[in-house]
DNA sequence: CGAATGACCGATAATCAGGT
DNA sequence: ACCTGATTATCGGTCATTCG
């Protein structure tokens, strides 16, 4: 039997009601009062006949889509993660999402933004790397609601708000962590200074070495995509003559602090005796390589759900965030309409004692 | 021949009606 | 008056038919 053209209206025959009736059963069972007769007759009538629920249908009446587009950069790592939980976070409120990416493209953004409009998505998910601001506020004036999230410095007024990790804080607690595990030099390295993730980790490091006042023991790489990480570390130890370790090492994500890890390994360094690494993002192998990665969690749900609940009710701003013990920094602050999440440093062998 | 009209897709919300 | 279920208008676009 061919399902797809099963409708209410053949339900409603086979069990002798109306389409109406049908419609109630189905889908506002507990709101509108009905004899349990009819809905046995129903869902039975249902069952038999293998009803699907048309959803186009549904949406062409109720005026909503229940679908949410979900624009990304790309697709690697972090993105591919977030994508995973906001789909499910989606779900749990009745709503489909559908994820794209623009691949830094603004052409490639251009049509993906018009097709989730023409199919008048109830609302956007942005990351703030997929959009440019004017494409941005054209959405925003066009009464789609828009949640941009790690969208760092734009402009207040551009979305409902934003959901941004904290990244910048992260790297001052990272300076803290290399320095407390007696660093005598701490350097960052990252692949743009362009680019506003990097910016936001450089300048969190940055940061924590004037807090700390170690200016002068720390320095900033750029670091091309084909670059030899083994240059770097020989430059890195001709400037300590050899005998100023442990040299501490903020990357710009796992995958870089790997390579530089697993370079000065096969140089016959000791991790971390003589270098100290660490990450962010806190991806799934950091947990299990020898050593361990430390890094920066990013907490997924809760950007996830935070970014979900205010796009679904726009006027509710995130409540306040409670600590759920006193050793427990706050979850997430609120700074007028952008919600700053706090992302916990995970320590492990590669910065260890 | 192009323009205007109306039926239609499937589900739903609002309204209506029949039976107790 | 209260339940329960039926009727109807409607959403936004497409396509076939009719009209001038």
């Amino acid at each position: 039997m061919k399902n797809r053209n099963i409708t209410i209206i053949d339900v409603a025959r086979e069990a002798q009601v109306s389409t109406a009736t049908v419609s109630n059963v189905l889908n506002r069972k507990s709101n509108i009062p009905m004899a349990e007769e009819t809905i046995r007759k129903v869902e039975e009538a249902a069952k038999n006949l293998g009803y699907r629920r048309n959803v186009l249908a549904a949406s062409l009446s109720k005026k909503h889509s229940y679908e949410l587009g979900l624009l990304l950069p790309g697709f690697a790592g972090y993105f591919g993660s977030f994508a995973e939980v906001m789909e499910s976070a989606a779900h749990d409120r009745g709503y489909r999402l559908a994820v794209y990416s623009t691949e830094s493209d603004p052409m490639i953004e251009k049509r993906h933004l018009e097709s989730l409009l023409e199919r008048r998505v109830d609302g956007l998910l942005c990351h703030g790397l997929a959009m440019s601001h004017d494409s941005t506020r054209a959405i925003v004036s066009d009464g789609t609601p828009l949640v941009l999230f790690n969208a760092w410095d734009w402009p207040e007024d551009i979305a409902i708000g934003a959901v941004n990790v904290d990244f910048r804080q992260a790297c001052i607690y990272g300076v803290r962590h290399l320095r407390e595990q007696g660093c005598e030099w701490v350097g960052y390295i990252g692949p743009s200074p362009t680019n506003a993730t990097d910016i936001q980790r450089r300048g969190g490091f940055i940061e924590g070495t004037r807090l700390l006042r170690i200016e002068e023991q720390s320095g900033c790489f750029v670091i091309p995509a084909e670059f030899d990480y083994g240059t770097l570390i020989d430059q890195l130890v001709a400037l300590h003559n050899g005998d100023r370790y442990p040299i501490g090492i903020l990357a710009f994500d796992d995958a870089m602090a790997y390579r530089f890890l697993m370079k000065a390994m096969e140089k016959g360094y000791r991790i971390p005796g003589q270098f100290k690494v660490m990450g962010i993002n806190n991806s799934y192998y950091a947990k299990f390589s020898y050593p361990g990665l430390t890094s920066v969690d990013i907490p997924y749900d809760l950007q996830a759900n935070l970014a979900l609940d205010w796009l679904l009710s726009p006027s509710a701003p995130p409540p306040p965030s409670k600590p759920s013990s006193p050793d427990i920094k706050e979850p997430y602050s609120i700074v007028g309409t952008t919600v700053n999440i706090y992302a916990p440093l995970i320590i492990r062998g590669s910065t260890g004692a």
